[in-house]
DNA sequence: GTCATTTAGTTTGACATCAAACTATATGCT
DNA sequence: AGCATATAGTTTGATGTCAAACTAAATGAC
């Protein structure tokens, strides 16, 4: 119960909540996509079109691992790629329909993700853990 | 700020605890090592030797990862590995000398990390965090 | 005592991730 | 106009990570 504890509970919690995300979508028949391709396809619903250096903002990630990852996504079908003609070092993610039909899918992970998560934690508490981990985040 | 957001955020202050970590550890001299070769090595400060399953289990990794972990810090030089004679399943891990000399740098690293952590938190709200992360680890 | 099961660890294959080097294009300065 | 610089993405190489298959050794049931 030292407050070194904090920070290796935080890993373990992020550890937990990857875990269940990825197990929900399976249950739901979502298979090869983990947090990385869930947060792109969760912001492109969204924005309807993205560019890689976008994305990469958006999710924390370098540009060379979105690479990969939009690769991925490509390769399942999920989005498109598409370049720019007038800036044609541009590249524009978007949907495809079959991502599109996602969005009810990850609506109902993140309910129960987010019911899980704040099981037994009252609104104060939520409150109390969003202000001092925005303090925290700012001390960085 | 929804409720939401805080799953976020603990990701990101994870990596910012991470990237800080490894940072110091390079200033202070030390190359090639990332935080779960640190906790390996932390663990060994209070265990004179362990088995590959009881780190596995202690650093929450596969063991297949602690074996490509273990491995990296025997050809550091950090750690030693020795097959028990009586059941030679069985491998010991212990710290080497030059294992043992980056305990007070990992002091160091530790102290720096938790002040800027805990930079402008008061001691209620310490104790808070730990509370309802703990809450919330148990949800999972 | 022999065979099945369990246990400890390694190997292999796949993938996420980053940093650095690279390609291609656009912009800015003169 | 022409060259230097900046920007957008990709490629490459290294590493951490997991799961599944594997090897070797110990345990247990009969």
């Amino acid at each position: 119960m030292e407050t070194r504890d904090v920070i290796s509970l935080i890993s373990k919690i992020r550890e937990k909540v990857n875990r269940f995300i990825v197990a929900e979508m399976v249950k739901q028949g979502i298979n090869g996509i983990g947090t990385s391709h869930g947060d792109i396809i969760y912001a492109l619903f969204k924005q309807p079109r993205l560019t890689m250096a976008d994305i990469s903002k958006r999710i924390h990630k370098d540009k060379s691992t979105v690479t990969a990852l939009v690769d991925k996504l490509v390769r399942l079908g999920y989005v498109t790629k598409e370049r720019d003609r007038e800036d044609t070092r541009v590249v524009y993610v978007a949907l495809s329909p079959k991502g599109r039909e996602l969005e009810p899918v990850f609506e109902s992970v993140s309910t129960e993700l987010l019911d899980l998560f704040y099981l037994n934690i009252s609104d104060k508490e939520k409150e109390d853990l969003l202000n001092i981990l925005e303090k925290i985040y700012h001390n960085f």
